[in-house]
DNA sequence: CATTCGTGTCATGAG
DNA sequence: AGCTCATGACACGAA
């Protein structure tokens, strides 16, 4: 028992801190009273789990004792699911404060406004700063100028209020870089640890990103010279090392590779071939504009730009279906992340275009506001609450604008896009997908777009076509890998959407998958208990677990349906109640704690018929032990239940292991050969129920234990395939990152090899590569618009294909 | 002495 | 209608 006692104890504590640490926040109330059914179950008592099913007759109808229907089995199927569903939810739901807190550190120590904690304040930071926003369009521009770059960051910091570090700096503003430049390596090192834990929380970190986006368009500022420079600082911050100082601004908030990590969220499935695929899909313009159509609809409607962000935050979040408790956290938190996701995009946006679109769009078709608030989302989208930033971009727009979009990409493609990035952050339930399309962005995001918002860099924005193309894919799929896999869809859509996207990513299988692992780990266990259920055990190890083995031999051969359940239940209960069972079958321990003799031939105390083959050998041979060692008498009645007493009391001529386990037709039998007496027979039927009742409720109770040990496995399983998808995705972005670099580095370089009629290269400033459907490459002046784009585009061919 | 735990028993509902 | 089972609730004894 003791045993026992310890081995549950402990199972229970562990289980316990699983659960913590899967759902960052383990209330116990919260779980009993809506989230955690099975905890509910387990810790209140069993309910729906265990509830009776239609099949425990079965039993007796098929061959013997099969598995028992109500075995664990039937009961892991549903516990399984819920518990998955459970994890799922934690892994999306759950922010933890702690988080949030931290970042709220960050952010202080960067802006002033920051000063307001994290969630609640958010929103009414974001008001301020919309209104602000919208009173200052020119702010932005004196910004740049470096005087105003204090407010530009109190308006970040207002919008951001709730992403905290990250907004802090904002596309323009010098002055958030000062504020950045604080951090150490410290700081960085913390923020990633901070990163991992809410990775491991299931939160995500646009937040992250958002900096590395700020950080890299602040590198792009420079000469396309100091890019490379940049683009190395930027991968020594990703390492976590942070090799230069002057940068130090944008690399806090922005540890880039951490952060952009979990952009990709539950596409972890993603491989290095699959982006390559993606790479060369994206460059071809029809594809992606037809891509992100898909996923727009509903979320277009909250961004607009005037809309203070809360505004936005909210709406977004109570566009989510969940209606569940836990939801003011996920509010919370999908506000919180909307919002984050919307002032990144502000950040980095600062497109005159966007503005001027935005401007007169606000109140236009929803696609209209995509294209001019989202614009590129991957590059700079601006939207709703800081209007001044807008503005700002405005000049830079003008020019990077063209650039960065081809006449044709303009029009159509900007509004998918911004639609895809809507969607990831208006999804809020999905902090994966938000964290995955902001990520993205981050990671896709050409470092010369938030310069051009900065300034009117004459750095080359050569990456911008590339980096858009394959951020808009890379979005799209996560997009929608992600609202595959959180969404709850199932596993067929799931492969579905893998299958449209050919995408290696075994993800959102993995996540099917996940419950599946801790199935087969239950189902492991419900054999065992289904095997010990059987009919064949039962007979071999003798009715209860507290028959001796001379019981036992005496079982086999006359009993039948009746006690088949319970030998399966001494089997099962190997891991905690089973064992008791066992030492309960020893004699020497039957005597010491609890009487459980119903199943025992009263050997002794009884006049075993001669009729009845069974115990009478056996059990005499018992009798000369115990009578050995005491006065036969008292020690059967000092071990013989009440029943048994009350039985002897009777004169009742048969066992009561007979009375209870004999089959009915049987029991009749042997009522009928003896001229029993009224109270007799109420006497013998009595002890038949109890005995069969205290069968039935060991056995109810091993299930349970059975249940809760299984659910226990379960988490553990679960949270091993969480830790082991995470370390995917992980893998994913790192690799995903490489080939951004790498494409940046190719665009790089076949455009310093172009060079014009008179044998001069081509300016990156004023000169961009253009991928065009068919897969050439065209070199266009970056100033062109649009249509002049496609009319005069100064063609030089490449067959780039990667 | 109070609490916890294991167990037996009863009542009830379902097949 | 009776039997059996499952299970919640309660009681009891032991630790």
């Amino acid at each position: 028992m003791l045993y026992l006692k310890k081995y549950f104890t402990e199972g229970l504590i562990q289980f316990t801190i699983l659960l913590s640490l899967i759902g960052v926040r383990v209330d116990v109330d919260t779980y009993l009273s809506n989230q955690l059914p099975p905890l509910r179950e387990i810790i209140l008592g069993p309910s729906s789990a265990y509830t009776q099913t239609q099949f425990h007759n079965l039993r007796n109808t098929l061959d013997g004792y099969g598995i028992h229907p109500k075995s664990v089995d039937l009961d892991h199927f549903f516990t399984t699911r819920r518990l998955l569903n459970q994890v799922r939810q934690l892994d999306r739901l759950s922010v933890p404060s702690t988080e949030l807190n931290t970042w709220l550190v960050h952010r202080d120590s960067e802006t002033v406004v920051s000063a307001s904690s994290q969630s609640s304040p958010s929103i009414t930071l974001d008001n301020g700063a919309g209104l602000e926003d919208v009173n200052n369009p020119d702010a932005t521009p004196a910004m740049r100028g470096g005087s105003g770059a204090p407010e530009s960051t109190y308006n970040l910091n207002a919008a951001e209020s709730t992403l905290g570090a990250v907004a802090s700096e904002g596309n323009q503003e010098q002055g958030n870089r000062e504020g950045n430049d604080d951090l150490t390596k410290e700081d960085i090192d913390l923020i990633d640890i901070l990163w991992r834990q809410d990775i491991d929380l299931g939160a995500g970190r646009e937040v992250f990103n958002y900096s590395n986006r700020q950080k890299e368009a602040e590198e792009e500022k420079p000469s396309p010279q100091e890019n490379k420079d940049r683009t190395e600082q930027q991968e020594s911050w990703r390492n976590g090392v942070n090799s230069q100082g002057a940068q130090p601004v944008d690399g806090e908030t922005g540890e880039s590779i951490p952060e952009q990590l979990p952009g990709l969220g539950s596409q972890t499935s993603l491989s290095l071939q699959e982006c390559l695929r993606l790479l060369e899909a994206t460059f071809p313009f029809g594809e992606e504009t037809e891509f992100p159509a898909q996923v727009v609809t509903p979320e277009i409607s909250v961004s607009n730009e005037e809309v203070p962000s809360t505004s936005q935050g909210l709406p977004l979040a109570s566009q989510l279906p969940q209606a569940e408790p836990q939801l003011d956290l996920e509010q919370q938190w999908q506000d919180i992340m909307a919002i984050m996701e919307l002032q990144a995009m502000e950040v980095n946006n600062t497109t005159a275009h966007t503005n001027s679109s935005n401007d007169s769009g606000t109140s236009g078709t929803p696609e209209s506001n995509n294209a001019g608030n989202f614009g590129l989302s991957s590059r700079s989208t601006p939207i709703n609450q800081d209007v001044s930033l807008h503005q700002a971009s405005l000049p830079s727009c003008s020019q990077d604008f063209p650039q960065i979009f081809n006449p044709q990409l303009d029009s159509v493609s900007l509004t998918p896009r911004t639609t895809m990035l809507r969607l990831s952050s208006s999804n809020n339930t999905n902090i994966n997908s938000t964290f995955g399309a902001t990520n993205l962005t981050g990671i896709f995001l050409p470092p010369h777009l938030n310069t051009s918002s900065n300034n009117i860099t004459s750095t080359p924005i050569l990456p911008d076509p590339f980096s858009t193309l394959l951020e808009e894919s890379m979005l799209d799929e996560i997009s929608l890998l992600d609202l595959a896999m959180e969404e709850g869809f199932s596993q067929a859509q799931a492969s579905q959407l893998e299958d449209e996207l050919d995408s290696d990513s075994g993800l959102s299988l993995d996540s099917s998958h996940s419950p599946a692992s801790p199935s087969s780990s239950e189902t492991s266990c419900s054999s065992a208990a289904s095997s010990s259920s059987t009919s064949a055990t039962f007979s071999e190890e003798g009715a209860v677990g507290y028959s001796t083995d001379s019981e036992v031999a005496t079982v086999e051969t006359e009993e039948g349906a009746v006690g088949g359940y319970q030998p399966g239940y001494s089997k099962l209960c190997r891991m905690s109640y089973q064992d008791p069972s066992q030492f309960h079958s020893l004699p020497q321990l039957d005597s010491i704690s609890h009487n459980h003799t119903y199943n025992l031939p009263l050997s002794s105390a009884f006049v075993e018929h001669p009729e009845l083959p069974i115990p009478a050998g056996k059990k005499s041979v018992r009798d000369k032990q115990s009578s050995k060692l005491q006065p036969p008498q008292d020690l059967l009645d000092k071990h013989s239940s009440r029943d048994e007493r009350r039985a002897r009391a009777m004169k009742i001529p048969f066992s009561n292991e007979k009375i209870i386990n004999l089959p009915v037709e049987e029991f009749n039998e042997l009522l009928a050969k003896h001229h029993l007496s009224e109270a007799q027979l109420a006497l013998i039927r009595d002890i038949r129920r109890r005995g069969k009742n205290k069968m039935a409720a060991q056995n109810c109770r091993k299930r349970k234990l059975d249940t809760i040990l299984n659910l226990e496995q379960g988490v553990q399983d679960l949270r091993r395939d969480k830790a082991r998808l995470l370390k995917e995705k992980m893998e994913f972005i790192r690799s995903i990152r490489q080939m951004k670099q790498k494409m940046q580095s190719l665009y790089q370089e076949v455009f310093n090899q172009l060079r014009d009629e008179e044998g001069r290269p081509y300016c990156p400033s004023e000169y961009s590569l253009q991928y065009s459907a068919d897969g050439s490459v065209l070199i266009m002046p970056r100033g062109m618009t649009s249509a002049e784009q496609n009319r005069k585009p100064e063609k030089k061919q490449k067959d780039k294909k990667k």
